[in-house]
DNA sequence: CTAAATGCAAATATTTTGCAGGTTA
DNA sequence: TAACCTGCAAAATATTTGCATTTAG
C-alpha cells in the first residue's frame, strides 16, 4: 500500500482530515528521498504552495510519525532530521559526528544486539528511532 | 587518577586556567553522582556561589566533555543530560521514550555490534556518546 | 602584565502554542 | 454545520555569543 493511501486511512480511522496542505507536505517528503531538515521541507512546500506556513509542517511531520510513515534523526547538533519511511521501513541510522553525514544501514546488524538488550535488561529498542553517533569511514581514517 | 587532577592536568596542558568557578561546578557533578540537566547543575553551583552564571556552566560543561570527563545524554526531549564519567568511565545510555529513565549499561554488551558496525561499514561508533531509546522493562510490560 | 575567563545581556535557533477565521467531511 | 485545521504572531525552550571587566598564572 502506498504512503498515500496509509496515510488517507489513518486519517480517517481518526477522524482526522486530508487537507491540501497534508498532501503537498507528504508529496515534498516522496521528492525528497532521504534526509531533510524542517527548514528544507519547508522550502520546498512553500515553492509549491506558498502561503503554508512552517507551523504546519512541524503539526504534518508529527502526525506522519504518529502514524509510522516518517521517522526523525537526531544529527546531534541542528535540528533534526525527518525521513520518508515509505518502501524501505525503518533502519538504523549512523551519524558522523565529523561531516554530519548519515548514512543508512539495514536493521539486520542492530538483531543481536537488540535481542540481548532485551534479554539482559528488559528493554525493547525502538527500532525506527534507532540512531548510532561516531566517525564515517572516511572521517575516521582521516584522523589517524 | 582522580577528576580534579586530570582536569587541572588538561588545563594546564592547554594553556587553561583553574578559576574558582571551574572548580565549584566540577565539584557539583561529584556530588550528583548520575545524570543532571544544565538547569539542576546550575542551582546547585548557584547554591554555593551565588554569581556564578549559566553561561558559565555551559562553557565548562564543553570543556569537561572535550576532556573525556563529562558526557551528554540526549534524552529525546527536554534539555541534555550531563554526567560525571569519572569512575566508570564511560557507559551504555538506554533512554526510556515513556518514563524518560535512563539506565546506564557496561558497554561490553555493545561490543560485537560496535565491531560489525566497524567491519561492515567502516563506521567508528562513539562509544562515550551510546544511547539507545526505546522502553524500559516496566514501561514495555505495561504496555502489553 | 596579558591572555584567558567571567558575568551580563542580548541574540540565536528551533519548536510550540493560542486563537480567530477558514475548510473538510 | 461542527469539529478540525490553518496561518499568523507571539511565546517558550535551550543554548550561544559579544563585549567590557576581572583574574589567574
Amino acid at each position: 500500500m502506498a504512503c498515500e493511501e496509509v496515510f488517507i486511512q489513518q486519517l480517517r480511522e481518526r477522524g482526522f482530515r486530508l487537507t491540501p496542505q497534508r498532501e503537498v507536505i507528504l508529496s515534498v517528503l516522496h521528492e525528497i528521498e532521504g534526509l531533510a531538515t524542517v527548514d528544507e521541507i519547508y522550502a520546498r512546500v512553500q515553492s509549491r504552495s506558498a502561503s503554508v506556513d512552517i507551523s504546519t509542517v512541524y503539526r504534518t511531520l508529527d502526525l506522519l510519525q504518529e502514524f509510522g510513515l516518517v521517522s526523525a534523526v537526531d544529527p546531534g547538533d541542528g535540528p533534526l532530521l525527518y525521513e520518508l519511511l515509505g518502501l524501505h521501513g525503518p533502519h538504523l541510522h549512523l551519524v558522523c559526528q565529523s561531516c554530519g553525514q548519515v548514512i543508512g544501514v539495514d536493521l539486520q546488524v542492530a538483531q543481536e544486539f537488540c535481542k540481548r538488550l532485551q534479554a539482559e535488561h528488559g528493554f525493547q529498542v525502538a527500532l525506527d528511532h534507532l540512531s548510532i553517533s561516531g566517525l564515517c569511514a572516511d572521517c575516521a581514517g582521516g584522523h589517524e
